[in-house]
DNA sequence: TCTGGGGTCCTAGGACCC
DNA sequence: TCTGGGGTCCTAGGACCC
């Protein structure tokens, strides 16, 4: 008793709700740095093939008369936030998959799956008259097959798998259609004679476990349309695993020093967002892309608990102070791993306790005042890019935070 | 006018400890 | 003479998701 709903064309969408102007017209949500690419396309866009990754100019070439939004994250995380509300009336099993998909657990609603379709109808109705909004929705026994299921009707679709349906769905589903299944994994599939997952349920479990090992049981499973997974809750989460901003910059660099500047400048959002969420941690990763768009990511963990930008940006640097750069590179990023959370009611050393003040002081201003208001001087100069980093999509209150050790 | 940003999970090898 | 077994932690890299 899964519904799985997919808003359609999700940023486009809430652009176009808020805009009138851009009703009813092929539209782009994109960054606002130079090396930018279309985040979602509206339909009306999609309509001259428009596709989401496409450069700005692609975009252009395929559709001349597209209007280019540069995203705002905050409409979109506000929009998810509502709209997990509205499920929320409708059962109190709800997962946030991502912020333009929702898991809902209709178990107890209702006895049949059949009654669902008026349900579901009821919550595009209301997603239309509050938000203005469309959405796929897909209802079926489990989360993958309800996945599917509000896959096959876009946009402003809905679709019900009943359990006797499943074999006949599945038999001649490319393999791809799988969530779990990429690029990589439908090859290996394909050298193998399988293309759908009808002759994926087919092949030997043992075939698949020797070639995919852990991964070929589940691919046996999936294949059946056979899926156990419960809905997870928001206060089911676990919590965050690690903490990462990066940057593609608008040219290509060199220059050590103006690297320097970039690994600072995300640090110091790094550190912002982590005691957001009272984090601290010991491995700091840095990423780096060339311009080849060859990439590589270098770790390096410390004894201490990081939390402060410029701690984190030390160790990011040392990384770097370390690597041999093959060519000028086009992106880099900095996230902290192994996290910890409220480390800092320890008792600490006087120094670090007065380093504690400083930073929770220099949050106040900047909680007050917007990012980077106070700030280091030697990122002064790159104000303007601290706009071009997208917040983290995570809707408002969904992230738990764990208190005690 | 070449190609975003934020994540998770898994594997595999080496260091190190008992 | 010829080198065990179990475990944790760290790092690098890849596949996948939105």
């Amino acid at each position: 008793m899964i519904m799985h709903i997919d808003m359609n064309a999700f940023f486009a969408g809430v652009e176009q709700s808020v805009n009138p102007a851009l009703r009813g017209k092929p539209i782009g949500v994109i960054g606002s740095g130079k090396r930018t690419v279309v985040t979602t396309a509206s339909y009306e866009a999609r309509a001259f093939g428009v596709r989401t990754g496409m450069t700005v100019y692609e975009a252009h070439k395929l559709c001349p008369q597209i209007i280019l939004v540069v995203g705002n994250n905050q409409r979109y995380t506000d929009t998810c936030t509502k709209l997990v509300e509205l499920y929320h009336s409708y059962t109190p099993l709800v997962e946030v998959y991502s912020i333009d998909e929702c898991f809902l657990d209709m178990v107890g609603a209702k006895k049949n799956i059949e009654e669902l379709r008026p349900v579901a109808l009821a919550i595009k109705k209301a997603i239309v008259s509050r938000f203005k909004l469309t959405c796929s929705i897909g209802i079926a026994p489990n989360k993958l097959v309800a996945k599917l299921a509000s896959d096959m009707e876009k946009p402003d679709g809905l679709v019900l798998i009943r359990p006797a349906d499943i074999p006949r769905v599945m038999e001649r589903l490319p393999v791809e259609d799988l969530c779990g299944i990429g690029r990589k994994m439908r090859e290996h599939l394909f050298y193998m004679g399988i293309t759908t997952c009808g002759e994926l349920a087919r092949t030997p479990v043992e075939r698949l476990k020797k070639r995919f090992g852990v991964v070929g049981e589940y691919l046996h499973h999936m294949a059946l349309g056979e899926d156990t997974s419960p809905v997870v809750t928001v206060d089911q989460t676990p919590a965050d695993k690690s903490v990462g901003h990066s940057m593609t910059i608008d040219h290509d660099v060199a220059d050590r020093d103006e690297m320097e500047t970039c690994l600072l400048q995300l640090s110091e959002k790094v550190g912002r967002r982590m005691r957001k969420n009272h984090f601290t941690g010991r491995t700091v990763a840095l990423t780096v892309r060339y311009t080849d768009f060859t990439s590589f990511t270098k770790r390096k963990s410390i004894p201490e608990f990081l939390y402060n930008g410029y701690d984190i940006y030390l160790v990011a640097r040392e990384i770097l102070l370390g690597t041999d750069l093959k060519m000028p590179v086009r992106l880099l990023g900095v996230s902290v791993a192994n996290l910890a959370q409220d480390v800092l009611q320890l008792p600490l050393l006087e120094d670090e306790q007065k380093k504690i003040k400083a930073t929770d002081a220099l949050d106040a201003i900047n909680n007050k005042y917007g990012e980077f208001t106070v700030t280091r001087a030697r990122l002064l100069e790159q104000y303007e890019h601290a706009g071009v980093i997208a917040p983290s999509w995570k809707p408002a209150g969904v992230k738990r935070v764990e208190f005690g050790m």
